[in-house]
DNA sequence: TAAATAGTGTCTCTTAGACAATATTAT
DNA sequence: ATAATATTGTCTAAGAGACACTATTTA
């Protein structure tokens, strides 16, 4: 049987929240196709490996980092979308803790950087604002109804903190008094006996995440 | 730049109510592998078509219908999962109106049929029962929070009928007040001046849904 | 004691779920 | 009249959202 075999890239837009933003890796292309354009971070499938399996590599010579939150996004294959020829990507969105990550800029690429998702540059490489644009849909959808948003934490934090990431992402100010009820009312929180001492007004109770192993999902949904 | 090709196909799960049932469409293969073994209907991409357009003509090939609900699942691609290479799928489920479809064997199986997902075949080839699990994970959750669930009826229908369609697909019974007070709070029907006259009993008003047009979309979430 | 952030409770409104009686038709 | 299905409303409990004051620390 025959059929047409075509290239398989994965593309990963990896969130974090950084200086109370809410920031993306993108790269620098060194080389054509889109020169000097600003792109996600991504790569071909190389055999044999899983499609998530790549998405791992890419994301570990991207970040450092393993073990971070890794879910497939969609895939995108209009037989345009690339100038080389026909090859579709597999997205996946990661959301990393920004004390753990540096961008490390692969040699293909000039540079790797945090950029604002509010702040993004006008013209990005293939479709990748396309694909930017529904990841950061899907993650304001999960924020609401599963608790992706402590992946983007440290292992302690504050409740004002993870206050201001969900703030951050959804980009809308929440009530306090609402937001700590229903948190508190999810069960998820150990809080530890210790407090952020910092600046001049009463120091913040820390707390931690209850599961220590989050179950990776297919899409939850 | 070098980078591998893969074999790139699209696996349909088209969905129906039928007899009090929710089933699916599977074809026997008439080839190696697998041969003799019900699958999901799907096949290659055929260059230039988008990802998308291989799935509405696979879609139209297996059922004869097209403008019905397709959504794209997951992309599937552990590197063992097809004996016949390195091959990925990406899977889609669709929706369709079991009155106006009719499994369409193609040439290289045996035979098409609707089958009740409560009761598949003990064997699926490939990784197809996987894809059809996480399919009617999806479509359950989907039904809970969308108005998927209307794409599986006629043009016109009774609420009866529409409960029907999601008591068979949760698996469970719903309370008729409940249900008819949460549809009518959706505000999504239109009331004809018609009834189902059908035996000895009072006839049930005959709604249709209040949007002609769908619209298609990426995930929704 | 002033400035800054942490922490906490009540009320209202909406929604989800449990629950049963009457209406209309054909036979 | 009987059998069969259609249609309709109330009560309660839980959750979402609006809203303001006290607590604790450093300078």
């Amino acid at each position: 049987m025959y059929y047409d075999k075509i290239g398989v890239a994965v593309d990963i837009v990896i969130f974090t929240i950084k200086d109370n933003d809410l920031k993306v890796i993108l790269v620098k292309r060194k080389l054509s196709p889109f020169k000097d354009m600003w792109a996600i971070p991504g790569g071909f499938i190389r055999e044999p490996e899983s499609i998530e399996a790549a998405a791992m590599r890419e994301l570990m010579e991207e970040t450092g980092v393993k073990d971070v939150y890794l879910e497939q996004l969609y895939t995108f294959g209009e037989p345009k979308r690339d100038p080389r020829g026909r090859i579709i990507t597999v997205a996946y969105f990661a959301l990393v803790d920004s004390t753990k990550v540096k961008p490390i800029a692969k040699t293909d690429v000039y540079e790797a950087e945090w950029h604002s998702v509010y702040g993004l540059p006008k013209m990005l490489a293939f479709d990748h604002e396309e694909i930017l644009k529904y990841a950061l849909k899907r993650l304001r959808y999960k924020l609401e109804y599963t608790t992706v948003g402590f992946q983007l934490l440290p292992d302690r934090f504050t409740l004002t903190e993870l206050q201001k990431v969900y703030e951050t992402i959804l980009n809308r100010k929440l009530d306090k008094r609402n937001f700590r009820k229903k948190i508190s009312s999810l069960n998820l929180l150990k809080a530890s006996d210790d407090y952020k001492m910092e600046g001049a007004h009463r120091p913040a109770r820390l707390y931690s995440f209850k599961e220590k192993e989050y179950i990776f999902p297919r899409g939850v949904i």
